[in-house]
DNA sequence: CTGAATTAGTTTCATATGTAACTATCATGC
DNA sequence: GCATGATAGTTACATATGAAACTAATTCAG
């Protein structure tokens, strides 16, 4: 039957169920650093991203973490403020800026990890070790397909 | 080694992994319906939720699609100012209003879901019918999961 | 009844975010 | 060299969102 009346089931559908998905366990692990530590998501990516991976440019920042140069410039203003992150000019190109964490930014982010690993941890347990490695394959397939779709608009 | 140092690896962290997929997803789905229906994404959902079980209370919505009473409050005064969705005070309770989507209403929803479940397609394409099931299935094992850490706190 | 506590929904205010415009610096063609 | 265009990053404006205060209606204890 062709062009038959086609339903939409919300619960069921798949753009929905992974926004909600991300969006409950985005808000668990936001309830551990918020209050004791007082970041933003935004900020605390970034905060990850040099901890692993300083220096960075604002612009390589942003590459890592899926953020455009506008959020990470804001949050690169906000930990700065707060004495967590330093900024060093780059002397042969004036316009970029390596960034990284400071002494109290890396003392900071010892402390969150555990943390963060924590949560992960205790939500991984709702799977088996074979289930973890498939739900990631899966994932993964899924996130290059994403792109690939709308790269391809 | 108890107590080795920790690191946090970014793109291999659950939750991070599950926060950009769900926005690729969700922005790519956003660019179907946005420009042509001019609807956010809250909006849509509002409709998406009408469109399949009306008539519902706005606490109904809320419910069912995981939004805060606030974003629904909101949502359904765009969708009424536009024409798109109907309310009526419940006669026995004041304090409800039931919802449901306009003839208006109803055909924008008509014209939207087949895009939807189209993107959805495509995106599956990505995944093995068995792939999918598999996918689905660890996914809401997750979700039930991250529910209960949440609240057992 | 009547007043305290609940509930549905809206409004307000403060903050977050996206888009576009802007500044400053650098690269390139001529 | 020096106009043109590209790039790094910031600022401004308009819109979105969350938390809390608020309004209106209902429930319930006594």
């Amino acid at each position: 039957m062709p062009n038959a009346l086609q339903a939409l089931e919300l619960e069921k559908f798949l753009p929905y169920r992974l926004s909600v998905l991300a969006q409950l366990v985005s808000e668990s692990l936001h309830d551990l650093y918020a209050q004791p530590f007082g970041l933003s998501v935004t900020q605390w990516r970034v905060m990850a991203a040099l901890g692993r991976f300083a220096p960075l440019t604002a612009s390589d920042v942003g590459q890592r973490i899926v953020m455009d140069k506008v959020a990470v410039s804001r949050a690169v203003a906000g930990l700065m403020k707060r004495g967590l992150v330093e900024r060093a000019t780059d002397r042969s190109d004036r316009r970029r800026a390596s960034l990284k964490l400071s002494a109290r930014g890396r003392a900071m982010h010892a402390r969150i990890v555990p943390l963060a690993l924590a949560y992960e941890e205790r939500l991984y347990k709702a799977l088996s070790p074979d289930e973890r490695l498939s739900f990631n394959a899966l994932s993964d397939r899924l996130f290059a397909h994403a792109r690939t779709l709308r790269e391809a608009t």
